[in-house]
Order: C-alpha cells, then structure tokens, then sequence
RNA sequence: UGGGGCAUGGUGCAAUGGCAGCACACCAGCCUUUGGAGCUGUGGAUCUUGGUUCGAAUCCAGGUGCCCCAGCCA
C-alpha cells in the first residue's frame, strides 16, 4: 500500500494549526477527543477521533481521550468502557484518560470568578418563563410556525441581583438546598444578541443525580458550553476540533475564556461524516435495539463499531474508509457503496478463499467410482502466494450453488445445465446430463459425468468451459449457519424518516443448512474468509466448535446479476 | 437583510490566479480455473449574474439553493 498523502488530515486545520505554531499562539499541539458515554460509538464517530489522532501526530503532539461526562442523567461507566476498548481496536492512542468531572471543583471556582466579576447570575425563573423571555427567530424557520417575526430577548428580572447574593445563592445551590429546575447560574451576556445563544446561557443546572465518577457529591452540573471549553482550556489543549454544529457556540467558547483570562485553547469545526442507509442517531439506535429490531449493539447490520467488527470489516478498512472520503466543512453523505468498496478491496488481500455452499443442490456424477475420495490442492488466495494452498475432498456426490443450476438457461447463462460442460473449481469438468424432480417439479438432483482426464480443472485437449463454480463434497462436508445481510433501511437518509416505516423486513436472511469445507469446520469467531464466489464472510460469536456461524460481511462484485438483469 | 455555515460530474474529495483531476458508481471492451481480482477505454461537473485580470473553480459584488441555531442535551 503506498502512501499518496503525506498529510491525513484536511488542509484548513494543518493550516490553521500550523499558522497558530508560527504566530506564537501555541508552541505545542494538544487535541482530545470528547465522547459522551452514553452510547456506543458508529462509524460517524471515527471521522472525529482521526482527526484529533491524526493532527496531534502530525504535529509531534499529543491526544487526550476526555469523557464528556456533565449529564449524569444520560451517563453510565458501561459505556465508558465500551468507548475506549473500541476506540483502542481501531488502533487510536491517546496520553490519558481524563473526565469533565475531573474538573468540577476547579470549574466551580471559575463559576464563582465570573460571578465576581458581575459576569454571572443566579435566575429564579421557571423554565418556561426563560423560554419565553428569550425572545424568536423569524418566520420560515422551523420552530417558528406561528411566530411572525424576530424578537429579541428580555432581561430576567433576576439579572442584577448583587454578587454577594449571586455567591449566596451559588454555594447554596452547590450544596443541594433547592430543588430541581427552581434555579440556574447563567452568563450575562445579552438578551439581544443576534445569536440566541449569547442570551445568558445556562451554565449549571440542578440536578439531584447519582453521578458516575462523583457520586452524590454534586447536586449542580455544568452545561456543555459551560464545561467543554473550560476543560480543554484546563488540560492546556490547543486545538478543540469539532463538528459544524458547534460553529455557533464558538463564540460562547471564546467569550468565557477571555473573560477568564484562561489558556486559550481554539474551537474548529469540521463537518461530520454522513452515510447513506446507515442511522448515525444514537438516540434512533438505541430504539432499534430495545424494540428489538436488531439484536443488540452489536448486531452486524448497525454501522456502530461493535457492529462493524462482529460483521468483519477491519479496522485499516475503516480508517481507509474514512481517511479516503476526506475532511471539510461540507455537509455530505458519502454512499454505503464507497464503504463497501473498501471493504472489498481490503478483504481481497487478507481474506483465505473457502468453498461454501450457501443453498445447495444435489449433484451426482454418474460415472465416478463409488466411495473414492481425492484430495484436491485449492490455493488459499491467489493475491497472496504466501498464504499456500490446502487440500479439499472430493468424491461421487457433491453440493453445488442452487443458482448455479438451471433447467432451461436463460441468455448469457453460463453455469450447468443439461448438455453443458462446466469447471468444478480445482476439481474436474462435468457435463450435466439430466436434472430429477419431485413431485412437484421442484429440481431435487442433478446426474452429471465427469471427465477423468481433467484432473485439478485443466482439459488436455485445450477445450474450455465458459464457467468455474464452487461446490463440497456432500460426505465429507459441514453443515454451518450463515446469516446474510441486507440494508436495514429502505431509504437513504433513516435518520431523517419514522423509523417503523423505513425498516427493510429482509435485512437478515438466516441460512440453517449451508455446507462448507472441512477446512471450514473448525474456526475461531473473528476469522474471516471469502466464499468463493459469493462474497466475505466472517466467524460469528455464536461460533461454536465443529458449528460455525458466519456472518457475510459484504458479497462479492456479481456481475452475472447486472447481466441477468439486462436479458431480463 | 435574525445570526452563522456551505456550494466542483450520480456520490465523496482535489486543483491555493495558469490545460478542471482522483476515487466510488455507471457504460463499453480485454483477460480470467471465482461472471471474483486485475487491465484498457467512453460519457458526465465548477449554483447564478456581473466585475477585476492577459488569464477566475479560485479574488470582489449582488442573487439563488441547502444546512445549523430559541434544551436546565452534548
């Protein structure tokens, strides 16, 4: 693999970030990546964490991995650890470990600063009184359907309570004397600023709620602009980069800190990585697997990374994946189709090739000696001489692709079908002389001859066969569960849509009685393989010893199907 | 004129005032013991209008379109 770039990281940041190392500003590169832990992470999360791995790196830096952990309500240590043992599969290193709650007291003593400096105010007022006096955006927005124009906020008639009574009240809230949602510490910046966040935001609730790390030693918590950038200022973080989202509260994050006069550390923005069919809400994610509708964080047709690996992408094919797509402020859905190409094109150097056969048809070769058995040498993987080659039993009776099959051909079609002479992959040619039915006229066997002269698939006549196909020889085969995947979604864009309509009722199609390979017989869960032929596949956790369960991770290029297709 | 952000083939990304290129997809062909992989080729884009310039995707001005923002979520 050569390495075309030089640089992994989009030209606006090592810009900025390089301007910001020549004019002074910083004389190092810190970057964190921000989880919140209540969640497991998908694959929109893994554009963030390379950007922030990849900038400290290519600056000689360093990367904190700092839990976002100011709600206690949504939060849980589970999940925590999820986080880091995922992000440390796909490879990412970080410094240390760090929590906002780290930081609850140093940010307490910046609360009371501000208070002191007149720049914060304790608000009595309901949250529905806060909501009104924070004034509208005009018509044609969203929220704004009955709203007619743009007003501005109105000043809380708490807001200029003295900052003696300010601190009373603080440390009192502190210290769990009032109730839940009767008061907040805001900013005081303007009820008329143009960006309604800059209306006196709330900087700590009151939240009488078992925290995770803190316990119940806290009875306030801080609000995400009220705690993010006071963090990364905190840990001398340079470079905070971010989703567009936040490109309206970089305002808010720079307000606090030069008011503070603290480290500054600076907000970019970048625009997070969409993905066609595929649900980046975690709060739709976490429906789906409490309704059931897949069978846990896990479940391979979720685009979270636990998802991801139990179907077997690999981690370098996600960051291929995501470096490849490229970072800019753009909003963009790349397609799953590009994922899927990488995919493929990383499983095509690693993966060993397997004969399987997913849904079999009875073939019999009339004029092959009973109860022999020959050891056919099949090559492991043909972009990789190095993985060698292993023997795989042949005898009268085998199994072949249903598909592979057909009475009367259509068009184009290639495969057996009575007359037809085809290539039984490192194996013999066969020509099929007639097909058996059952009752109901359903193909139940097919009587075919083989040639014996065509030993390890080459005739000595120099006559070819137009097809190659796969097959196990039925006496010496393993019967295994394969789980075949579709798109969970019918539409490209699931987070947007209800989700009861848009699920595809056919995105997992379990296979009970497929029939691979000896070779196949014996995996561990994780290993991954190609089925010749019909795509990658990978070892499931249900794996059992002498009962495999694979998973298909992506189908291989089927260009019969567009053929077909086309014929009609 | 509420504030902010973004506009390049179907999709995603390059081109930092000098021949609009790459990947995926698509189409045609070659090759093939995987209708896989690989190889070759075709078609297709600078949102719009004006300006600056020898020269504009790039700079300037106006317009248009899309996205974000009124949580005591992050």
């Amino acid at each position: 693999m050569t390495e075309e770039k030089t640089s992994r990281i989009p030209a606006f940041i090592r810009e900025a970030v390089t301007e910001d190392l020549k004019n002074g500003r910083f004389n190092y590169v810190r970057t964190r990546l921000p989880p919140e832990p209540n969640g497991y992470l998908h694959i929109g999360h893994v554009k963030a964490f390379l950007i922030d791995y990849f900038t400290a790196q290519e600056f000689g830096g360093e990367l904190y991995l700092r839990f976002d952990d100011t709600n206690p309500s949504k939060e849980e240590t589970e999940f925590v650890e999820a986080i880091e043992a995922d992000a440390a599969w796909l490879g990412i290193q970080w410094a240390k470990v760090t929590f906002a709650s780290d930081y609850f007291d140093l940010l307490y003593s910046w609360a009371v600063n501000l208070v002191r400096l007149g720049l914060a105010y304790v608000d009595d007022q309901t949250q529905e009184e806060m909501s009104a006096s924070r004034g509208t955006l005009p018509k044609g927005t969203k929220w704004s359907e009955t709203e007619s124009a743009i007003k501005p906020g109105v000043d809380s008639p708490y807001r200029n309570r003295s900052v003696e009574e300010n601190l009373d009240l603080l440390e009192r809230m502190k210290n769990g004397e009032f109730a839940e949602g009767s008061r907040v510490l805001r900013a005081k910046i303007d009820m008329a600023h143009p960006n309604i966040l800059l209306r006196d935001p709330v900087m700590y609730r009151i939240m009488h709620v078992h925290h995770h790390r803190t316990g119940d030693k806290w009875h306030i918590y801080p609000m995400y602009d009220w705690s993010h950038g006071q963090n990364d200022s905190m840990e001398g973080v340079t470079h905070s980069l971010c989703s567009n989202e936040y490109i309206i509260h970089r305002p808010l994050y720079e307000w606090f800190l030069q008011k503070l006069e603290a480290f500054p550390s600076r907000q970019i923005e970048f625009s997070r990585l969409n993905l066609t069919y595929a649900m980046m809400s975690k709060r739709k994610v976490r429906k789906l697997v409490e309704e059931g509708i897949v069978r846990g964080w896990d479940d391979p047709r979720l685009t979270t990374l636990r998802g991801l690996r139990r179907r077997g992408v690999t981690p370098e094919a996600i960051i291929h994946f995501v470096t490849g797509t490229g970072e800019t402020k753009n909003d963009s859905y790349v397609e799953m189709g590009q994922l899927e190409a990488v995919i493929r094109d990383d499983l095509n150097k690693r993966a060993l090739r397997r004969m399987a056969v997913l849904k079999p048809l009875k073939v019999i070769i009339d004029n092959y000696p009973e109860g022999q058995t020959e050891e056919m040498e099949a090559v492991n993987n043909p972009e990789d001489p190095s993985a060698g080659t292993r023997k795989v039993p042949f005898s009268k009776v085998i199994y072949i692709e249903r598909d592979d099959f057909r009475e009367t051909p259509p068009p184009k079609y290639f495969r057996l079908y009575p007359g037809n002479e085809v290539r039984l992959r490192y194996a013999y040619l066969i020509k099929c002389t007639h097909a058996v039915k059952d009752a109901a006229g359903e193909v139940i066997e097919v009587h075919c001859t083989y040639d014996p002269a065509t030993r390890g698939g080459d005739a000595p006549d120099g006559r070819k066969v137009k097809s190659t196909i796969h097959w196990v020889s039925a006496e010496h085969a393993v019967k295994a569960e394969v789980r075949l995947y579709e798109q969970l979604f019918t539409v490209e864009r699931p987070d947007d849509g209800d989700l009861d309509a848009i699920i595809n009722p056919n995105s997992l199609e379990v296979i009970g009685n497929a029939y691979v390979e000896p070779a196949l017989g014996n995996v561990e869960a994780g290993e991954r393989f190609q089925f010749e032929r019909t795509g990658y596949f990978c070892a499931d956790l249900d794996t059992k010893p002498g009962k495999p369960v694979f998973n298909r991770t992506v189908t291989l290029k089927d260009s019969w199907a567009k053929v077909s297709q086309k014929v009609g």
